[in-house]
DNA sequence: AAATAGCGATTGGTATGACCTCTTACCAAT
DNA sequence: ATTGGTAAGAGGTCATACCAATCGCTATTT
């Protein structure tokens, strides 16, 4: 139908999403940024402060900012919300997701491993090397869940894959939120030699190694969790 | 912290949410089902207009629902639409979304494959071949790319994991999106091919070759896009 | 002088009522 | 039977007022 005329803004809120969408995207300092406030955005678009409203909730929902009463519409990069908020109103009983999610981890992360061996900057494979090494260090239940979770997603990060990572980090973030709930009784010793031996085959830029480490990791992990194969329906 | 208290709405927009949700939820019918109009709604739950638009905003956000002007609201199921938002974001160049893509479908899509030959209901099977006989059929342009589509997704509804089905869905929605814009030189006869062993191996309940056949059929779609492997950055 | 309790300005949250635009369905003229 | 208009009802936008949470300044207390 329309092929030259794509996602040309249809409504007012439309419009200002982009606009404020556009705005984030440009301001890339590094400290903390916040949105002038409601009244202010309406008279500078030029609009109501109904619709800047709903174009900021919208941003929100996205990921993008954080509104905060009384305080201000902070700027944010957590564009994995979403996909969060979608799977647990998919699967909302927590044992069902806990299987599917590892086995759709166990699919996609051997290939992030091959991918950050074969393809992995300098620097992404030291920061991978310096969060193993607070994975080793970690002493208390949260430092070492917090380790282990950012491992996986440097991993992913350093795959150069930017849609692989966005998935790892919000799979990563729901399993977390599952095992502090009180189905973790992993250990610690098996998964920091699995860790190690992940690292070893990235740092030897061993793609194949790298992803049977994985997923040997992950299938460990798997029986750790006492789970087996996904329930059918 | 807060080990038992979890999702305590804490404003009024978030609870009208989730009665809405629990609402669509609840009704299971399936013709077409329409919500209440906003003020109507907003009577019923006893809370301002404003209040409802922001949260009927949010769950059409989510996926849940489609508000038409004019019209009415309407009651969907479309639970990838944020995930999508979030890539379009996430990667806004349309080439390296569709490398990164390719990629990730190449991870997941031979584990789908093996489950739905190993789990795959008798139900799922059928509509997986009559989806296919679809293909085979299938004339106009967008008939054919639907109907590759639509294999791709039943395959991952028939691995039973809701969660890799939601990926599925929509990877193949962006991609499909892509494909339609000018990137497309696939040839029919290939992908034909490529899907009838695929489907040989589900029927026959041998999850490594249905691996195997969706490994080869996806190399095959990345060549014919001329693509290689992901950018780095 | 430092800590703290309190107050006021600022910011987001909600309510209300008016008006605009679009969709739909019905009805009249052709 | 088709066409065209029209009115009712739906969401979209606006303006204004007021409620509630936060932050920072000030004055009091220790």
């Amino acid at each position: 139908m329309t092929l030259t005329a794509l996602n040309r803004p249809t409504s007012l809120v439309e419009s200002v999403c982009e606009q404020l969408a556009a705005l984030i995207r440009s301001e890339k300092s590094a400290e903390e940024r916040w949105l002038p406030a409601e009244r202010l955005l309406a008279e500078q678009l030029g609009v109501s402060r109904t619709v800047v409203r709903e174009a900021t909730k919208r941003l929100e929902q996205q990921g993008m900012l954080e509104i905060q009463h009384g305080a201000g519409i902070k700027i944010v990069d957590k564009l994995h919300k979403p996909l969060n908020g979608a799977l647990n109103t998919l699967v909302p009983d927590e044992k069902d997701r806990i299987t599917q999610l590892v086995e759709v981890r166990l699919a996609l992360e051997p290939e992030n491993a091959r991918h950050a061996a074969q393809r992995g900057s300098a620097a992404h494979l030291k920061a991978l090397k310096a969060c193993h090494e607070r994975f080793v260090a970690a002493e208390s239940f949260e430092e070492r869940v917090q380790a282990d979770m950012d491992f996986h997603c440097f991993l992913a990060e350093a795959s150069g894959n930017r849609i692989a990572s966005l998935l790892i980090q919000s799979l990563s973030e729901l399993l977390q939120a599952s095992l502090t709930h009180g189905y973790s009784r992993v250990t610690k010793d098996q998964a920091v030699k699995d860790h190690a031996a992940v690292l070893a085959a990235v740092l030897k830029r061993d793609g194949d190694a790298a992803a049977l480490a994985m997923k040997a990791h992950l299938l460990n992990a798997r029986d750790d969790l006492g789970l087996k194969s996904t329930s059918r329906r």
